[in-house]
RNA sequence: GGGCGGUUAGCUCAGCUGGUAGAGCGCCUGCCUUACAAGCAGGAAGUCGGCGGUUCGAGCCCGUCACCGCCCACCA
């Protein structure tokens, strides 16, 4: 207790390693596969990208998640937070990519698989920092059964699937267009694909007319392109065009003759009211050539240069070629006219590189069937969305939902399990008998195998003891930037494999802004660290003030990212943290105060005469009564803001020092009160501040083992919120 | 082009099924020497974005406008 009489403020650098130490050999965390899944308690944490650092959105992310585990496992529930790493495809091969730049070397140069090989010497050198940081954080994981998406098992649980997706029909190769992603250098999904708005020029081009009278002008703001286009769309009913429909166009600088056809697609009041048709190199184009039997042409490759089909342009980038191509139609007197135009352009998520849409052979999967029962449980209820809007969001993309191109031209992932031989394709989860059989090279999209994260983890496709006491998990706990791309996977994936559901709430976070607004961001200087925090640490450029933080400690950041957080974004604030560091100091101070100055034999039967103790007991079981409300609600920041309302407002300012000339008198009556008071108080605040409450529990008389262990409170039960104490005191208060 | 969210004290945010505004930080006043001065007590401070409507009564409901943010979408 010496520690309690000489500090008189509470030193979280000093405890939370310790108390962290102690967890983690206590086994707690792991629980025995034992029970049902409806009376256990699991959540599968949201799995961090093995080289990644712990940033604000983990840390808020993860303090609700421990506030969830700690309060069910002290509700007496078998708890088991399932914990692993994501291999995180793209972003980890770009990594590994720069490193070996540094050293002057390319994927290519060191072959496939020296280079995978360095990426798993990369992953164990790297991949266990962000583990450590969540313990740091206080995060209550079963670190000691940890997953990787890329583990031998779990890969099994991925093949499986895609095996029995093939065979449904459901998985299948096709050639179409892909957002073809440069950077990379690789086809990317839909949601990978961002928006970005661009200033070009658009061009305005005359193709002369085969007939040899006039010509017909096209816009457009690629005109590299047009090396590859196949024909010229006008709207069936315009009247400037409709005389063209069916004749023949020739394609400057090639040659080509282009047939004029008529599509509904084409809008006349829009530029020229003609449409060069490139069904090769746009999505809307391809759709066009498709409807009317168009050649599909590829002057750009997946080099992003162009291909044998520009002729002279061949070789150049797209850059260049679109530089050559303006000059030779300007030397030619063919642009009639050129302008600035803004618009959005998409742009690869990953590299940041601009996407070129391309015609490629790729493996896709077929979602709408998947997407039905997926739609239902959410409809009926059996999957809750926490606030329930994003139902409607997530309802929305299913509704609409499209095929799915999941290969990936990477070497970071679960390879295909796909052999070729002549015309043959071999789909299966061993690799075929026979000779003459080439695997395919490509990859699974790494959310392919996240879809699978609450039963692959649980040992699928095997039976297991685990599987069968965690599955389903009760709740997921995101951002909603991964709704679509997680969340809404794992649900229609649980679905089809197991039958059931993965999990029945969805809690959406809030997304956490940089203190002016924008969003937290390394590049921009607005990210904040959140160990700096914790431990101490610069503060960022957006603080104007600058300096370092002082170190807050776990307790205190957890709690004021509970307290920040609500429905709606919000906008990054020291004073919660500093709110949720004068809270830690305040507790410890009232545990000072209680445990030096109770007498030794304090254990006596919690019989309260005095009305102020009975007022106090009543507003515990008030304070526990709503803080577990809340947290079944989800509802964090009304969760920490009433804490700190009953533990500084009620507990502090007003019961002890209230009590403080009856504590010098030495009560044996109020010290069990007392007692009792700080237990139950440590007891109700662990799920939320875990570390001080550890601490101040190991220091009361009576007490064993550890609280993070404690189940339920017997004498909590028996108590009663006592109204007429509540009104006795009220009523002392207005006189 | 559709959809969602926001606009409340100087700052960051709460305000449940409508009954006449709250917290933290900051600011002001007083108290201090034994739990905590990163303390205690008290105080000032808001036409609840604008306009209109429903209602005995609206920050909360309806309509409309204005900004701000986000998501979805194939107009060259």
């Amino acid at each position: 207790m010496s520690d309690l009489e000489s500090k008189t403020r509470y030193d979280p650098g000093e405890v939370e390693p310790r108390i962290m130490r102690q967890w983690l050999d206590s086994g707690l965390f792991h629980p025995e596969p034992q029970g049902t899944p409806e009376e256990n308690y699991s959540i599968a944490i949201p799995p961090p990208n093995v080289t990644g650092v712990l940033h604000m959105g983990h840390a808020l992310n993860n303090s609700i998640q421990d506030c969830l585990v700690r309060y069910h496992r002290m509700q007496g529930q078998r708890t088991k937070w399932i914990f692993g790493t994501d291999h995180a495809g793209i972003a980890t091969q770009t990594q590994v990519e720069r490193a070996l730049e540094q050293e002057g070397l390319s994927r290519e140069e060191i072959g496939r698989e020296a280079f995978v090989a360095r990426v798993w010497e990369w992953r164990e050198q790297y991949g266990d920092a962000i583990v450590e940081q969540l313990k740091r954080l206080g995060a209550s994981c079963d670190y000691e059964d940890e997953r990787f998406t890329l583990d031998e098992e779990y890969a099994k649980a991925v093949v499986e699937v895609f095996v029995a997706l093939y065979r449904k029909g459901l998985i299948y190769r096709d050639r179409y267009m892909v957002n073809w992603d440069p950077g990379s250098r690789s086809a990317i999904s839909d949601l990978e694909v961002e928006d970005r708005d661009v200033t070009d020029t658009l061009y305005h081009i005359d193709y002369p007319l085969a007939s040899g009278s006039g010509a017909i002008t096209v816009a457009t703001v690629r005109p590299e392109t047009m090396l590859a286009d196949t024909a010229i769309a006008v709207h069936p009913e315009d009247e400037r065009y409709r005389r063209l429909i069916g004749e023949k166009a020739i394609l400057p600088l090639v040659g080509r003759k282009l047939k004029i056809i008529a599509d509904e697609y084409v809008r006349p009041d829009f530029g020229t009211g003609a449409l060069k048709i490139t069904p090769g190199h746009d999505p809307n184009d391809f759709e066009i050539g498709r409807r009317h039997g168009l050649q599909q042409l590829s002057a750009i490759g997946e080099d992003g240069r162009m291909t044998a089909e520009a002729g002279e342009f061949a070789g150049l980038t797209v850059a260049e070629a679109r530089r050559a191509v303006v000059q030779a139609l300007r030397d030619q007197g063919l642009i009639a006219h050129a302008e600035e135009y803004p618009h959005t352009v998409p742009f690869s998520h990953r590299s940041g590189e601009r996407i070129e849409p391309l015609v490629s052979l790729q493996w896709f999967m077929r979602m709408d069937d998947l997407a039905k029962p997926a739609i239902d449980a959410v409809n009926d209820g059996r999957v809750k969305f926490v606030p329930e809007r994003f139902a409607k969001v997530y309802l929305d993309w299913m509704e609409n939902i499209r095929p799915w191109c999941v290969s990936r031209q990477l070497w970071w992932g679960h390879r295909l399990p796909v052999w070729y031989r002549g015309r043959e394709t071999y789909v299966g989860t061993e690799p075929p008998r026979g000779e003459g059989w080439e695997r395919d090279p490509d990859v699974l999209d790494t959310w392919f195998s996240s879809a699978l994260w609450p039963f692959a983890t649980l040992g699928w496709p095997k039976d297991t003891k685990a599987l069968r006491a965690f599955y389903p998990t009760d709740a997921v706990v995101t951002g909603r930037d991964i709704i679509f791309l997680w969340v809404a996977r794992m649900i229609m994936m649980g679905l089809e494999f197991r039958e059931q559901i993965p999990f029945s709430d969805v809690h959406i976070t809030s997304i956490i802004q940089a203190p002016d607004g924008r969003r937290m961001s390394k590049s921009l200087g607005t990210g904040i660290d959140p160990l700096n925090l914790i431990e101490g640490g610069p503060r960022p450029p957006v603080f104007p003030q600058g300096g370092d933080f002082p170190a807050y400690g776990a307790d205190a950041v957890r709690w004021g990212l509970l307290a920040m957080s609500s429905g709606q974004d919000v906008r990054f604030s020291e004073e919660k943290v500093l709110q949720g560091q004068q809270l830690t100091n305040k507790l410890w101070n009232a545990a000072r105060l209680i445990l030096l100055g109770v007498g030794a034999d304090a254990r006596a039967a919690v019989t309260p005469n005095a009305v102020e103790d009975r007022w106090i007991l009543s507003r515990l079981e008030r304070a526990r009564a709503e803080l577990s409300a809340d947290i079944e609600a989800f509802d964090f920041s009304h969760a920490a803001l009433g804490l700190y309302d009953f533990i500084y407002g009620e507990l502090c300012d007003w019961y002890l020092e209230l009590v403080k000339p009856r504590l010098r008198a030495g009560e044996p009556e109020l010290s069990a009160t007392l007692l009792h008071v700080l237990t139950e108080t440590v007891a109700l605040a662990h799920p939320l501040i875990p570390f001080e409450t550890e601490e101040i529990y190991a220091h009361i008389p009576g007490t064993e083992g550890l609280l993070a262990a404690r189940v339920g409170s017997p004498a909590a039960t028996a108590a009663a919120v006592d109204a007429d104490a509540e009104e006795a005191v009220q009523h002392a208060i207005v006189a």
